[in-house]
DNA sequence: TTCTATTGGTCAAAGAAAGTCAATTGCCTT
DNA sequence: AAGGCAATTGACTTTCTTTGACCAATAGAA
């Protein structure tokens, strides 16, 4: 068997049904399959990316770590159809406005973070020297990237 | 467990409560931890900064001392204080992080809206092909373009 | 006033993680 | 058998922390 699925379900195992979030130490991790420590972030790119409901950060150093958060099932489905059918790779601005309109109407944000992630997805933020594919690529990956974040709290 | 952690959460206790500023020795508290002195050097620098929202001070010699002062300014003030001189066309995101981290400390902000202001900009949010320079200026772009939406619900 | 013990400051090196990327390997599919 | 995609590995990079050697200032003693 692939030493990706046995890390895979490992840490699925872990972030079984009481703890929706857990640390981890890369180097350990590896250490107990035997593999080498890269592999730990080829399973974390490939199984556990924000388009598969979890969010992952890190830190390097002395006392580093890296933590994995799974979004919760609920909320997970809800996003992932929005992940797939509105946001896709691309988003233009006024398509991003039309999103967050409706997560508004349907009170799964507030009327604040709605603000927020216009302003951060805006023209005026994004007016650095990039094409417009590039852009529309970044409001979807920030879109993403936040909505995940909103979950993290959001046990609806 | 990080001990330049432990030694922050100390000081922000002894901050904590009532007192705006407090005072220290620095050998003592190393010793108290038993780290290098110059580790408690290495704290302030890292976790203390003004635009952390703290300002220390010290003497040498015979009675010498360290002081902590959270400097507390008005919420409109203070935001453009971060637009001016914090924030210029660039920012990284350890930089983005630790503003985020003195808005919250100074309920600026809610741990809500700082997690989603830090997922517009992380990293992962941006890894799109294109250089770091311009990663920065997006940061730096995104950052005021929130900070401003912010500004409007602190009228004066 | 000068000296000295007592502090704190600086900086660079070493240490401790994690990240990246490209080369290789292995496993299907045709 | 060949081509392609997924998995594996390892060399190199980046970031954060810890330590220690050496420097600077100050108060108090001589």
């Amino acid at each position: 068997m692939r030493i990706s699925d046995s890390i895979e379900r490992f840490i699925k195992q872990m972030l079984g049904d009481d703890s929706p979030e857990i640390e981890l130490r890369r180097n350990e991790l590896a250490d107990y399959f035997g593999c080498a420590p890269s592999q730990i972030n080829y399973v974390l790119a490939t199984r556990f990316s924000p388009d598969q409901g979890y969010l992952t950060e890190s830190r390097r150093g002395g006392g580093g770590y890296i933590r994995i958060v799974r979004i919760m099932q609920d909320d997970r489905e809800q996003l992932m159809m929005l992940f797939r059918e509105r946001i896709g790779d691309a988003l233009t601005e006024e398509d991003a406005s039309r999103i967050l309109t409706a997560l508004k109407e349907r009170g799964m944000i507030s009327e604040e973070e709605g603000a927020l992630m216009a302003a951060a997805v805006s023209g005026k933020a994004l007016s650095v020297p990039v094409s417009s594919e590039i852009k529309a690529a970044l409001r979807a990956r920030m879109m993403k990237s936040m909505l995940l974040t909103l979950a993290r709290r959001h046990p609806d």
